[in-house]
DNA sequence: GTAGGGTTAG
């Protein structure tokens, strides 16, 4: 009825509204709805498309009577899963239960693959039983995905144990299941000898025949950077040229090249086409180092090159100016956007409302979440903590109170949401106003617990009020919660920060005795050098005996303290460490060093691309299109002017 | 394949 071969998302759409109008709903088959709603989903970028399939959706049950099916629901699922909805995916695999249509792998690995993208539970494990209970096949995909779910919750051992698993299963992993493997270890490296594991199953999988890719050395030179092994990353990065990989944007900032000059890099030494992605990375990149004439040209190399601006690159424009506190500009790129027929998600939404609320404009803030309502974009958790996130940041404690206030004429703000408020709350007002917001916290029906009160007492010394710190952290004892090891440090260096209270840092310090929690070594020398400092040699002495009771090394404590207090009585004038002082002013040197001659590599190489590519752009670009690039890029003077242009 | 997989874009 509906052909859907070569022809695009509109035209079908105009087919399957003719026989709506017609009332000729009925003649299309399960298969046929699938088909139409299986082209939207791969289309979700063009406009209301994710309108289009709910209504689809809805009028295959209600006009044409027909049941939808387990590939029904999966589109559905995938739908959702695009557009970052659990709801809407756990909607579907409930009503799925409910009319006993039998969930298969693709059902199973959408929700394994939501459940490590979007909640927060560790319910992999939970997932994978119920498909061997249930007796549903697994494939590489869905261990692919539990990878990924492991991934998402830095569990580690439960992704080798996955691993093991699938070998058992029979199932051969390939460079996707690989890769989500090796990204477990890597991310979760906290140094060489972890990554060395990662090492490990590449060696495996070469042995398999299977040889490492882009993504495999990216996710690899990224875990590098992250540790500051600059080294190593270039050591793996020339094993990649040498085996032939090619870089792309990514790979280029794991070794420190970002902006125009990656794409130079790209372009130039390794005669690759950069990506839509790479564009907008390296242009947000730029934008972000302030090399506002280089993201001007990487703009408008991008359209040169064929790629129409998405909602990330304008996204990333936005932000620029958003960061500039121009909201003007912002909101011009958002109609901007409109008119090129790019869909505002809430990415988009979040940004400008979290903008308004930055520069204390709460009116305009929440005209723009009614249009984002309007369009169907629902005020979710991250906007909302967001926005709470930002108002909290100004020194006007309204301003949370004022914003908070209308997401509750909105939503029910969750558990989350009030805690942050909380937080602020506690660093401006005292315990009456504190009590009410638990009150308003406790009619929505959120349990107070640790968390909360962590939140408070967090606030609350944040706002040096010590006082009321310590009347919630009784409060919470008495309510029967302990606190834990994070609330007890942290409460233990509020008090040792304020020199008056000595006594009570001793008596919190008694706490740790007294739950149960054992004091790590920050806690031990923080509380030793307090006494140290205010000369309570006597507790001194009974602190490094109690912890001489407990098994700790007491002694090497007391070396360590000793040599610290030998330094201070040495006289020196600063009372930094002299190696520490040399390597603080060698540090300062090196930086200021390094950083000017990069400046000069770069001026110079940027000098001849942005003539080349000036010249070609201005050849290829049509006026309005010079126009509408001048007017996205961030109009502040680059802070490094450029040699060679004019003037 | 009507639906599902790896690193980087806001």
């Amino acid at each position: 009825m509906i052909e859907t071969e070569g022809r695009d998302a509109e035209d079908i759409w105009k087919d399957y509204k003719t026989l709506f109008n017609t009332n000729n709903l009925n003649k299309l088959d399960v298969t046929e709805f699938n088909r139409v709603l299986g082209v939207f989903v791969k289309n979700l970028t063009i406009p209301g498309a994710y309108g289009k399939m709910l209504s689809i959706f809805q009028d295959m049950r209600d006009m044409a009577k027909v049941k939808p099916d387990e590939s029904t629901y999966n589109i559905m699922m995938s739908m959702y899963l695009k557009k970052k909805d659990f709801k809407g995916i756990n909607l579907c695999f409930g009503d799925m239960q409910k009319q006993n249509i039998l969930p298969n792998t693709i059902t199973y690995n959408i929700m394994i693959k939501a459940i490590s993208k979007l909640d927060k539970s560790d319910t992999a494990m939970a997932l994978y039983s119920e498909m061997v209970e249930r007796k549903i096949r697994r494939n590489e995909k869905t261990f692919t995905m539990l990878f990924c779910a492991c991934s998402a919750r830095r569990n580690v051992p439960q992704a080798h144990q996955f691993y093991r698993i699938m070998l058992n299963e029979g199932l051969q992993p390939d460079i996707y299941t690989y890769n989500a493997y090796i990204n477990v270890i890597a991310r979760n490296a906290k140094d060489l000898k972890e990554l060395q594991k990662a090492m490990d199953v590449i060696k495996q999988m070469r042995e398999q025949g299977v040889n490492p890719t882009l993504v495999t050395y990216n996710i690899l030179i990224k875990a590098l950077q992250a540790m500051g092994k600059r080294t190593d990353a270039l050591h793996l990065f020339n094993q990649m040229e040498l085996e032939g990989v090619k870089p792309n944007s990514s790979t280029l900032e794991g070794i420190g090249i970002t902006g125009l000059q990656a794409l130079l890099k790209l372009r130039n030494t390794y005669k690759v086409t950069p990506s839509h992605t790479d564009f907008n990375t390296c242009m947000d990149q730029a934008l972000k180092e302030s090399k506002y004439t280089d993201a001007m040209e990487i703009l408008s190399y991008m359209q040169e090159s064929g790629f129409k601006p998405n909602v990330s690159t304008y996204s990333i424009l936005m932000n620029a100016h958003i960061r500039q506190n121009d909201m003007i500009r912002a909101m011009g790129l958002f109609t901007a956007m409109k008119n090129d027929n790019v869909e505002p998600d809430n990415y988009i939404y979040a940004s400008l409302i979290d903008g308004f609320v930055a520069q204390n404009d709460v009116e305009q803030a929440f005209t723009l979440v009614s249009h984002m309502l309007e369009s169907k974009i629902e005020l979710n958790k991250m906007t909302i903590n967001r926005l709470i996130d930002t108002a909290s940041k100004s020194k006007d404690p309204k301003l949370v109170q004022r914003v908070f206030e209308r997401i509750e004429r909105l939503t029910v703000p969750s558990k989350d949401a009030c805690e942050r408020v909380l937080w602020r709350i506690a660093q401006s007002y005292d315990i009456p106003v504190v009590e009410k917001y638990l009150k308003i916290m406790n009619k929505h029906n959120h349990i107070i617990n640790r968390e909360t009160f962590t939140a408070i007492i967090t606030g609350a010394s944040k706002g040096c009020n010590l006082t009321q710190a310590r009347y919630w952290y009784n409060q919470m004892i008495e309510q029967g919660i302990s606190p834990d090891h994070m609330l007890l440090s942290m409460m233990i260096r509020a008090h040792a920060d304020d020199a008056k209270e000595i006594d009570k840092t001793l008596s919190l310090w008694n706490d740790f005795h007294y739950f149960g929690i054992a004091p790590d070594d920050d806690d031990i020398m923080y509380v030793l050098n307090l006494c140290a400092e205010t000369s309570h040699w006597r507790d001194e002495i009974k602190i490094l005996g109690q912890l001489k009771e407990l098994g700790y090394d007491a002694d090497s404590y007391k070396a360590r303290i000793t040599e610290k207090k030998q330094q201070s009585n040495d006289g020196t004038e600063s009372k930094m460490d002299p190696d520490e002082e040399y390597y603080e002013e060698y540090g300062e040197y090196l930086k200021t060093r390094s950083a000017n001659t990069s400046i000069i590599r770069v001026k110079e190489r940027m000098q001849k691309w942005v003539r080349d590519i000036a010249k070609i752009s201005s050849q290829k670009m049509d006026d309005n299109a010079k126009s509408r690039v001048e007017q996205w890029t961030p109009y502040r003077k680059p802070q490094l002017p450029i040699m060679g242009t004019k003037g």
